[in-house]
DNA sequence: GTATGATTCAAACAGTCGTCTGAACCACCC
DNA sequence: GGGTGGTTCAGACGACTGTTTGAATCATAC
């Protein structure tokens, strides 16, 4: 069938030029010319541009979602009576898109810049995808780590897993924009994974703000180092 | 003198729009018209649309990034034989720009997401910019954390402020568009930058991740909650 | 074969874009 | 006064934008 030829075609070339130049900064003429097809094509196939990126959004948020919650099931399905781990939780939420990455070998890279892209795009269209396709995944995992992390309130929970996507986008687009000695030269690869979740963990794990809990449980000691 | 005048309200109107709607979404005519001057006053004041980005970019930067290295310096000047701490540090490098936020009232939140966005933007001249505004920030900064945290290689150092970028920028936009329980709407304000503090400090200390110095000082425990 | 519906095509639509021009205006100095 | 240099102005430049059109082409069913 040539249809879903041209349409993935179009969906490729646009998750590409959207990862390299962001939406705004991508023409569907040059959408068309580098998919090969006639520029009509999109409007027949899709009807806007927006529905273009909506396409190109939800071809890989899907499954991505989907891993993690199956992920998430699983953990809480053998854990024991204290439930699952935090490395584990946040093992399950971040690899499936961090190992996309990998997995599509190229193609991955681009899609993670995509989304890393397109999230920190102002655009309604956006808005509402993130709001509507994360929000189960969202609910899911907030509770899950409010249930590894007793010491912490639902908003400190929520606070921190907003630190965590900021990682994660930022992981995710990659630039390393800062110049820091040895920094942004080197693709440290498969390991990033394990060191986000270590790094996040200990964040997790740092002693709560509330003033309320803290004036309770006054001063856990922290981790040093040497 | 109306040299001056008409200059910063074109900065000050591309400042609020580029916030809002992105570079490549905001057009010159949208900014001259916001600020109530002649289009071409901006290439007669600028040139072209990206030295606007970059007169926009550099009104605010300079300050903020010549205030971190001041708090760094003093940090520096009256620490012990230790050297400042760890929470120190990362209060001088995240505090000039989170502060800016709130004593700009209403300004200072739009250049937050100014500079979150701007971030993100796939522009050559953002690249540029930001390599040459933060180079010498970047090097201070790890050297300072790598002597608070000598259990840390300088990869990891870099890897980790990496992260604490992401934290910061994701911050900064402001966003919260994942859909989390009662995330999104309330506005935590003044305590969000203690709260980043304590989150991102744990990281830090959290055990090296490369495989010699894992090897060497096998599995340091770490605080668990509960 | 012809008819039918889906798909592709070149061409044009009305706007908007960043940029540039040349005249008008201004405050200031001689 | 006239002149000078900085600044602002309306208007236009060609190029590019997302979108639409109507005819041409294709595969399939009868």
């Amino acid at each position: 069938m040539s249809t879903n030829d041209t349409k993935d075609r179009i969906i490729s070339a646009a998750e590409r030029l959207f990862a390299e130049r962001g939406f705004a900064g991508t023409s569907l003429r040059t959408v068309t010319s580098e998919a090969g097809v006639n520029l009509a094509a999109v409007h027949y196939h899709f009807g806007t541009k927006d529905a273009l990126l909506q396409a190109v959004f939800e071809r890989r948020v899907a499954p991505v979602n989907k891993q993690r919650l199956q992920r998430l099931d699983e953990l809480e399905r053998h854990a024991g009576a204290n439930g699952p781990e935090l490395e584990e939780v946040l093992e399950a939420f971040l690899s499936p898109i961090m190992h996309l990455k990998r997995d599509l070998e190229g193609e991955g890279m681009v899609w993670s810049r995509f989304i890393g892209r397109v999230y920190s795009e102002p655009l309604e269209i956006v808005e509402k995808l993130i709001h509507e396709k994360f929000e189960e995944v969202g609910r899911r995992f907030v509770a899950a780590l409010a249930s590894t992390l007793p010491h912490l309130s639902d908003a400190e929970i929520v606070e921190r897993l907003q630190f965590t996507i900021g990682v994660m986008i930022h992981t995710l687009i990659d630039l390393h924009r800062i110049a820091l000695p040895g920094g942004g030269t080197q693709d440290r690869g498969p390991a990033t994974l394990p060191h986000m979740i270590r790094f996040l963990a200990a964040g997790f794990r740092a002693p709560s703000t509330d003033d309320q809990a803290v004036a309770a449980s006054k001063r856990i000691p922290q981790v040093r180092a040497s």
